[in-house]
DNA sequence: ATAGAATATGTGAATATTACAATATAGTGG
DNA sequence: CCACTATATTGTAATATTCACATATTCTAT
């Protein structure tokens, strides 16, 4: 595999690295949202829900559709989903490997 | 979803999200591989590539067996390639944007 | 044209990640 | 024990990411 590609893919991962991005995705599960509805189920101000929106869509992992002054965010491939079910596939598999990470990772452990 | 699981996911893509590990973890589709034998596959010094080794250690990505003074590397869920082939497909779904994509990000279109 | 609502972008400080060099640890043979 | 090899960790400077805040843009209604 070229490593052009392998860059790509990272940013790609990247792009799914931070968990307000993957609340985010879970929310567009059942179609698209407005910014509006996002932000609101967010608990984020409007700057930085629109932030991380910006990020997910640079990658193409999100795409946009316009109605007036309301845009509406849907995942652009179904893929993304069958991604993140094998992602939960994988933890399930982990599950007291989860607990120790969450354990070295300190702080992170919190629920919050 | 709890936001903890979503901090966790989060860890695991963020491990992901780097294309010397991407290759890593390519080079370790086909059964494990000392240390050694991926240094030398990644054209990495030693210590560099053992930290990149370190954080898919720490997220549980990768688990080692040592035999000696050589430990090797393997993949600890087979599931992790087949999201690596999900993300693939997704790839292979949007090329055209991937290219549209490699422009936007710039500097990182370079194939080297 | 102006005001107001919805969304996006620019900026800078705080924080995290990276690459590289140096140092440390662990195992083996003599 | 000593030297040697393989791997890991630590310190650090450069770079990238995140967050919060201010400002800009776009659209609609009046």
């Amino acid at each position: 595999m070229p490593q052009s590609l392998h860059h790509f893919k990272a940013e790609f991962f990247k792009a799914l690295g931070h968990p307000t991005r993957l609340v985010i995705l879970d929310l567009l599960a059942d179609g698209e949202k407005s910014v509006n509805e996002l932000q609101s189920a967010l608990h984020m101000d409007q700057s930085s829900a629109s932030q991380q929106l910006a990020v997910l869509r640079t990658r193409n992992i999100v795409e946009t559709r316009k109605d007036g002054t309301t845009v509406y965010y849907r995942v652009r491939d179904p893929l993304i989903f069958q991604l993140l079910e094998t992602a939960r596939a994988i933890f399930n598999n982990h599950l007291i490997d989860t607990q120790a990470m969450l354990q070295q990772l300190g702080e992170e452990a919190e629920v919050r």
